[in-house]
DNA sequence: GCTTAGGGTTAG
């Protein structure tokens, strides 16, 4: 006999057992386990710290994205000069220009490099097409065809001098922090400042020359995106020989038609990890000279511009501190000892506290006053100098101290001997000379030899030991609000602390930021307390961003946490929270330092060398904003329905994080299993979770045929008992009818001595036909691998581990219809339920991803397994459907994407632990109406 | 125009 050996689907099992089962439909696999997810409802109940990126931590980026096309210069004033709509320019042979337009709407730009045609030129032209082309209408340039003539070398390098010059509305600008090695880089442009160019090179390869210039996101945009804002660019060819001649340090950029690749110097030169490579026609560079740019844009603090003015010598005077009187104005240097982030007075003002000295060994406190935190000295760490401008020497307690007058100023340097003399400050304006210099390193080598002061406290997660205090220098990766008094700041510094960390989970809607970066790596991520007035500082901070956090305790938790209790932490005694307590006591309090800030190098060392660990797509992803798949057009074929709010993430994501897990993706569909729908349908214990394959209808007619020799008289008290002929001779098939009839539970009949045909055939508009044979003068069910009920086209099977059956007696109280389940029961059979079990290769931009389709596979088709057991309509429909999402013979590119909820778990197997995907809450376009 | 703070651990 041939029978169904089942998988079981229990909570030890495995994922291989059921992917066996699909490749090989038919063969019967035994005693493979495969586990449901535990968490079937909320993958963070499990306690472990989990995470759902946040649509809110890229708002920003979002909102920039959306604004295509924004003027290259604010100036936008009436003298500039424009074509009119529709109208083209075109230049005559003879010399002088002529125009469709007037001439007062003629074009300002054009240039092709090495000689320059700016307005007003004389150089004689002649209509040609295959130039640089240029457009403008209704006051915008577009990249078009346009009749300027008499090109020596076409260059497409355009110095730009009309102010009011925009882009072509298509093209979209993308912020330098948002380039990735996956960007896509057409009719897209970035905008940026030529912070150095290196000298021409001459070169062996494809061209002959090569030029480096180094340029910066300008920052003329709220919210500028934080991640690296300097690049690398790198020119090959003529382009590079034009760019040097034509293009200066302080020019503004506009560039499009580079290709984006990866930066052999990111190490090297803390850049940008991609950088961008032009060569070729499809580049266009406009060139606005630094002369024709107004005021630099003061949205972004200023802190490396150079200074307005530089000369030799100082127009200040300063004061050593050992030489301060009560009552004097005075302007002072010095190193800082102790310092207190600005903090909010009772009046009008922050104040920042500071305690200085210098090499007079004097010592002075410092109270700065301003309601504009920019005007703040912006103080990283002790030993940092600062220059203080106008600050009044009074007398308090019997000790000196200062505090700022009308005209305060602040510049602050790095303390370190040899480190670049970089003055921090949003001041556009402010003078600093060689007088400067000498006295920052003047301070910087007194201060070394100073063992009198105080050691600086920022130290990585990996020194951290409980109760310490500490400062710490990370990445802030999310945030949640917890109440109006406390916030979470969820951070790491690529450091592995000591002592197990505790987990803070909250709920994912209120969580912004993403831990997708950390690929689910254990004990990376501090979760970071944060108390009272430091929530208002907390509030501004962008995920992304790098924080020096002051002051921080290390708090370890003195007993086991109960489940989901106190605040959704989990973890055991000793675990370390990390709490920056209320009041600015020790200077408690929090930096955002700047991406390009000395004080990071080590924090980008050591996230480095993790990044170096993980696989190139985490960078990829962390660059990447999830905005660039929003930017896909097409529809989905499916449709999400779980409440949730998941930001989308890629499938490379997916992969990197810790089950349990809840995702959206956006993917395609590469392949699935079992190919033949019939494959995909299997009958489910819910008791023992077997899982196995629907019997085919020749084992199951080998069933009936086996029982046909056992069919003879028995003694069941049947109420009536009608036969029919059969389709041999001689034998007789028995219809009973059990006493309960007389009850109402007439559409019940047991069948005897029927093949399986005959009893297909009987079933056909019969309510209940339940086969039977009789062994030993009784009467019982067949054996359970054949189906134990019929009705109408539908078969019913039971579980041959779980049912307890031995002669059927049907002595029932049964009033009325008994459904399957009521048969079931009263036989002893623990029916099988039909499901559908797939798995769906999946794949998106960044890799590919197995997911099981099973508990929801029937909603996700909208079609109960039982009905398409028995409907051949209804696996029409479901086929249809496969060969829509997966159509055959296409290329991938060319199928639609599929919105999935997917969740992940894991399941353990013969010692070995597998993570599983299972798509849940998705449901195929247009299946549910 | 004046005031604010005036260092020195929360107690979550």
């Amino acid at each position: 006999m041939k029978a169904s050996m089942p998988i079981f689907l229990s909570s030890c099992g495995g994922l291989t057992a059921a992917l066996c089962c699909l490749r090989t439909p038919t063969r019967l696999i035994g005693h493979n386990r495969i586990v449901p997810p535990r968490c079937e409802t909320a993958a963070h109940s499990s306690g472990q710290n989990t995470l759902f990126p946040c649509r809110a931590a890229f708002r920003g980026v979002r909102a920039h994205r959306s604004s295509t096309a924004a003027p290259l210069c604010s100036d936008t004033s009436a003298k500039t000069a424009r074509l009119q709509k529709g109208s083209r320019t075109s230049l005559s042979a003879g010399g002088g220009r002529t125009s469709s337009g007037a001439s007062a709407h003629t074009p300002v730009i054009i240039t092709s490099a090495p000689v320059t045609y700016a307005h007003g030129t004389t150089e004689s032209w002649r209509p040609s097409s295959d130039i640089f082309p240029v457009k403008s209408r209704g006051g915008e340039w577009y990249l078009g065809a346009v009749s300027l003539s008499r090109p020596r070398r076409i260059m497409p390098i355009c110095v730009v001098t009309d102010t009011g010059t925009q882009v072509p509305t298509h093209f979209q600008r993308v912020p330098i922090p948002h380039l990735s090695l996956s960007s896509a880089c057409s009719d897209t442009f970035v905008k940026a400042k030529v912070l150095q160019k290196f000298p021409l090179a001459s070169s062996e390869g494809d061209y002959d020359y090569i030029l480096k210039t180094v340029i910066q996101e300008y920052e003329d945009q709220q919210n500028l995106p934080s991640g690296h804002t300097s690049i690398n660019a790198i020119l090959f060819g003529p382009l590079a020989k034009d760019f040097s001649q034509t293009v200066a340090e302080g020019d503004l950029l506009v560039l499009a038609g580079f290709t984006v690749g990866r930066s052999p110097t990111v190490k090297k030169d803390g850049l940008h990890p991609c950088n961008l490579e032009l060569a070729g026609g499809d580049v266009h560079i406009y060139v606005y000279p630094a002369s024709t740019l107004g005021p630099s844009p003061s949205t972004v603090s200023t802190r490396t511009r150079a200074p307005v003015t530089e000369a030799a010598k100082s127009k200040y005077a300063y004061v050593a501190l050992k030489d301060l009187k009560a009552g004097m104005v005075v302007n002072i240097y010095g190193v800082v000892t102790f310092f207190k982030q600005p903090f909010r007075t009772k009046g009008t003002d922050y104040c920042s506290t500071l305690k200085i000295t210098d090499h007079s060994d004097a010592k002075l406190c410092c109270s700065i006053f301003s309601e504009k935190l920019e005007n703040h000295p912006q103080i990283y760490e002790i030993g940092d100098i600062v220059r203080l401008h106008r600050v009044k020497i009074q007398l308090f307690n019997g000790t000196l101290n200062c505090i700022t007058t009308l005209g305060f100023s602040a510049l602050t340097f790095d303390g370190t001997v040899g480190s670049p003399i970089v003055p921090r400050t949003s001041s556009s304006s402010f003078h600093f000379c060689d007088d400067d210099r000498r006295m920052v390193e003047r301070l910087r080598a007194w201060a070394t030899g100073q063992l009198a002061l105080p050691p600086r406290s920022a130290i990585p997660l990996s020194s951290v030991r409980p109760r310490m205090y500490f400062d710490l220098t990370c990445q802030l990766l999310a945030k949640a609000v917890i109440d109006t008094c406390c916030t979470l700041l969820k951070v790491w510094d690529g450091t592995i602390c000591a002592d197990p960390l505790l987990s803070v989970s909250v709920e994912p809607v209120t969580l912004e930021g993403s831990l997708a970066v950390t690929g689910g790596r254990h004990n990376l991520v501090a979760n970071v307390l944060v108390y009272d007035n430091h929530v208002e500082v907390a509030r501004r901070l962008k995920p992304g961003s790098y924080l020096r956090i002051y002051n921080l305790h290390a708090v370890p938790q003195s007993a086991e946490m109960p489940p989901g209790g106190g605040g959704g932490g989990t973890g055991g005694a000793g675990h370390l929270a990390f709490h920056l307590h209320g009041g600015t006591a020790y200077g408690r309090g929090i930096r955002v330092l700047p991406e390009d800030s000395l004080d990071l190098q080590e924090l980008k060392r050591s996230l480095e060398s993790l990044e170096n660990d993980m696989s190139d797509s985490s960078l990829i992803e962390w660059c990447t904003p999830p905005e660039s798949l929003d930017a896909v057009p097409e529809d989905s074929l499916t449709v999400l329905k779980c409440d949730h709010t998941l930001e989308r993430v890629t499938l490379a994501c997916v992969k990197k994080t810790t089950p349990p897990r809840v995702f959206h993706v956006r993917a395609r569909l590469r392949s699935y299993q079992p190919e033949r729908l019939y494959q995909a349908l299997k009958l489910h214990c819910p008791k023992c979770k077997a899982l196995q394959d629907v019997p085919d209808e020749e084992a199951i007619a080998s069933l009936f045929r086996e029982a046909l020799s056992g069919t003879g008289c028995c003694s069941e008290p049947w109420a009536f008992t009608g036969y029919l002929d059969s389709s041999d001779p001689g034998r007789k098939i028995s219809l009973h009818m059990c006493r309960s009839v007389e009850k109402g539970a007439k559409e019940l009949v047991f069948v005897e001595g029927a093949t399986f045909e005959e009893m297909s055939r009987l079933s056909v508009g019969q309510k209940s036909l339940v086969p039977v044979r009789s062994s030993d003068g009784r009467m019982t069910l067949l054996d359970l691998s054949a189906p134990f009920l019929f009705q109408g086209p539908k078969q019913y099977y039971g579980c041959t581990r779980c049912s307890q059956v031995n002669c059927v007696e049907l002595d029932t109280q049964e009033k009325g219809e008994m459904d399957e389940r009521r048969i079931a029961e009263v036989l002893g059979v623990q029916p099988l339920r039909y499901v559908f079990l797939m798995k769906l290769d999946l794949q998106d931009n960044s890799g590919c991803l197995d997911a099981l389709l099973w508990n929801d596979a029937e909603s996700f088709f909208c079609v109960p397994a039982s009905d398409a057991e028995a409907s051949q309509e209804l696996q029409d429909w479901i086929q249809q459907t496969l060969d829509k999402l997966c159509p055959p013979g296409g290329c991938l590119e060319e199928r639609p994407w599929l919105d999935l909820c997917l969740r992940s778990y894991t399941v353990e197997e013969s010692g070995q632990r597998t993570v599983c995907y299972q798509i849940f809450s998705t449901v195929v376009s247009g299946a549910d109406v």
